[in-house]
DNA sequence: CGGCCGAAGTAGACACTGTCTACGAGGCCT
DNA sequence: AGGCCTCGTAGACAGTGTCTACTTCGGCCG
């Protein structure tokens, strides 16, 4: 069978991920996520302890994917710090927007161990490459701040979008101009755009 | 009785509001909050015919509440308006972090009813005086795109910050800072500070 | 080869949730 | 007085996460 050729342990979360894309946060039960995986309600427990852990699990795949998302188009950019910053900034909000249901659970503390999986494993480094990219810009500046500051902006567009908030407010049609005005504010105008 | 001089509608929300502050977003559940009220658990149906009704009356005095904050800052202010811009944007982050658990609300539109209550309510007009002052400071630039784009940084920054995230990559003890990047980089540099 | 043992998954119980429905108590109006 | 109607009660129901006792089955050791 190929189903029983990955761990059950794997398959939980393979089919969480799946469920979460499809369905949305609300859908991802314990017991659905081992009714969808064909074992009984009490199976999971053997490989997660308890529901958050299995819910840890499936994030952490979506900080993985980020991080993937993020070096793809660090690699692709061939350009200078200011426009990797752009191409970062994008893929972010863009990751945010075609994944949802992942995204929110990624920063749904509450869901998650209090561990902070994603943070110290994924986030702090691609947090530390925008710190990086800043500096590079920014010479004069503290670049952890100002990263930081950005970070937020993005966090910020990513959540208000996604309910509408934004559009309503500010009357925009897409989050591309509202992007390039937190980055020209903190990074100054991007030279080829 | 001192009780019975309110209505149970109002009572409710009363005890909700007093919850949520004390235990979290978490012991919000309808039958806690009519077991407090002591109410049997079917009486809160009466008035709010589902669970989400009765938190999105809960979080309509977090809206008003922020309104009230935010109207009292600008009258505080005697500044002008970049000073006031920036006492706007203080009241906001001091709400979030000081009532965590109604903020959390506020912005958990899964838990609220889909007519956005809030935003329409307050947030708009919230919105709109924030826009209006930013007009002023800088009368060149599309003043509901830099609102938008300060709101998103103020949206995450209290996002980031309660969870320690900011804390950590960026490595700041005070949001203050962030907030007076966030604000010089869309604003200019604010006079007497 | 046979018995055992431990890992893996099952099945049911428990307390809790939100929702729904049938029911009773009490006051108000005609 | 009698009827109605608003308000709240009480219990049932499906669903949830957690916990515990029980089966099943494969591999290992004597």
């Amino acid at each position: 069978m190929t189903e029983s050729d990955i761990s059950l342990r794997d398959r939980l979360v393979d089919v969480g991920v799946q469920l979460l894309a499809a369905e949305g946060l609300q859908a991802l039960t314990l017991r659905e996520i081992a009714r969808r995986a064909g074992v009984s309600h009490g199976a999971p427990r053997r490989y997660f302890p308890t529901h958050l852990e299995l819910l840890s699990a499936i994030a952490r795949r979506g900080f993985a994917d980020l991080a993937g998302r993020a070096h793809g188009a660090l690699a692709r950019e061939t350009g200078g710090p200011r426009a990797r910053v752009g191409a970062l900034a994008r893929t972010y909000l863009e990751f945010a927007l075609d994944e949802p249901g992942m995204y929110e659970l990624m920063f749904r503390h509450d869901l998650l161990e209090s561990g902070h999986l994603g943070l110290r494993g994924t986030s702090l480094p691609l947090f530390g490459q925008l710190a990086g990219l800043v500096a590079e810009v920014r010479p004069e500046a503290d670049a952890r701040r100002v990263a930081g500051a950005l970070w937020a902006g993005l966090h910020g567009i990513a959540q208000l979008w996604r309910w509408g908030s934004l559009q309503l407010a500010a009357g925009e049609e897409d989050f591309g101009p509202l992007l390039d005005t937190v980055l020209t504010a903190h990074l100054g105008p991007e030279a080829g755009r």
